[in-house]
DNA sequence: ACCGTAACGGAGTCTCGCCTCCGGTAGCAA
DNA sequence: TTGCTACCGGAGGCGAGACTCCGTTACGGT
């Protein structure tokens, strides 16, 4: 691939991103090709449909949420680093994109799948971490936690939402795992 | 109106329900006129534009949470009609309809506003009630617990979720609220 | 500096879904 | 029963957005 093209996609890849992450998946293809200064002739020829192209953007997502999680579950802090995983979970609001795609097609290929796998594991560490360290219950499964984080990343991705309200309902889910 | 039309009215209100509960609004206006076993056009006749038949759709699902939501207001338990109201937002799915809707315009009809503002409304009484009861936190607020709620709802109307996993969930939060 | 070719751009095609037009059907009053 | 008319249904119009074709551009090896 020449350089050029390498530069393209990437900066393709960041305009998916935003557009998706803006509209849902109802952001056009054109859109994306605009935001990025390319044709739409070139979008489609690095990602040859529209899914492709949001679940190549859904992975970058997972693999840099994925990131930042790693570098969390090495903290010193288990609580805290718990605290700050969901928030950063929420905010980045991956999970648009996420609901997007899933709205669109319902089953997740399997290069996504393993990303939101590696994600997954990388949080159950932090969890576990974080009850060796008695900081939440034991009993309290990665599953759960997920579902309310995704959940309330994607009520905050819809409805515009006070950031004292997420913090609140945060501090809910944070006693709620600690008593 | 005559008596044929108000019965067709009826149908493609429940056709629109199941329609659009299963795909968002993703769901085309051809296919809740097939269920409902009418034509196109006499669906656009009842409801001039597909955001009107959303809207109607709305309207009426939270009517129907609200009467649940008022008459858990007056149960004995206040602890426990807090948690059959919540199983119930979230599994009614209502909330993948706001969602559609929301995707689709983004502001709220006045209508629909009135029907939401109603079932907060039922909501917070029930919330007071646990408060004075001593079953809950009193420096909740409603729309914490609404955040939580809707971001459940959500989180699982897009991906089919164990009942296992929705109840561990809920006790989270319950537990969050209480201590 | 030159050339082969990878890569680009935008006009055009095609499908799909919202909405309308008009001829047909059937409720309801007399 | 008969007629008036409210109501229905399906075949289009229309616009939007995913995807393609082909002439043009410019990267990069020599």
């Amino acid at each position: 691939m020449r350089a050029n093209a390498v530069a393209n996609r990437e900066r393709i890849l960041a305009a998916a991103e935003a557009v998706f992450g803006e509209h849902g998946a109802a952001g056009s293809t054109e859109d994306v090709a605009q935001r990025a200064g390319v044709g739409i002739a070139t979008v489609f020829r690095h990602f040859p449909t529209k899914s492709a192209l949001i679940e190549a953007a859904l992975i970058r997502h997972f693999e840099v949420l994925n990131q930042q999680a790693s570098e969390l579950a090495a903290s010193p802090d288990a609580r805290s680093a718990l605290r700050t995983l969901i928030r950063t979970m929420i905010e980045t609001g991956s999970t648009k994109l996420t609901l997007a795609s899933l709205l669109a097609d319902g089953t997740f290929p399997p290069a996504l799948r393993d990303a939101s796998d590696t994600l997954r594991r990388t949080v159950h560490d932090v969890l576990t971490r974080a009850a060796t360290a008695g900081e939440i219950r034991r009993e309290v499964s990665v599953d759960e936690v997920y579902l309310l984080v995704r959940g309330l990343a994607q009520a905050c991705a819809t409805t515009p939402t006070p950031r004292r309200t997420l913090d609140g309902a945060i501090n809910i889910v944070l006693t709620g795992l600690s008593h």
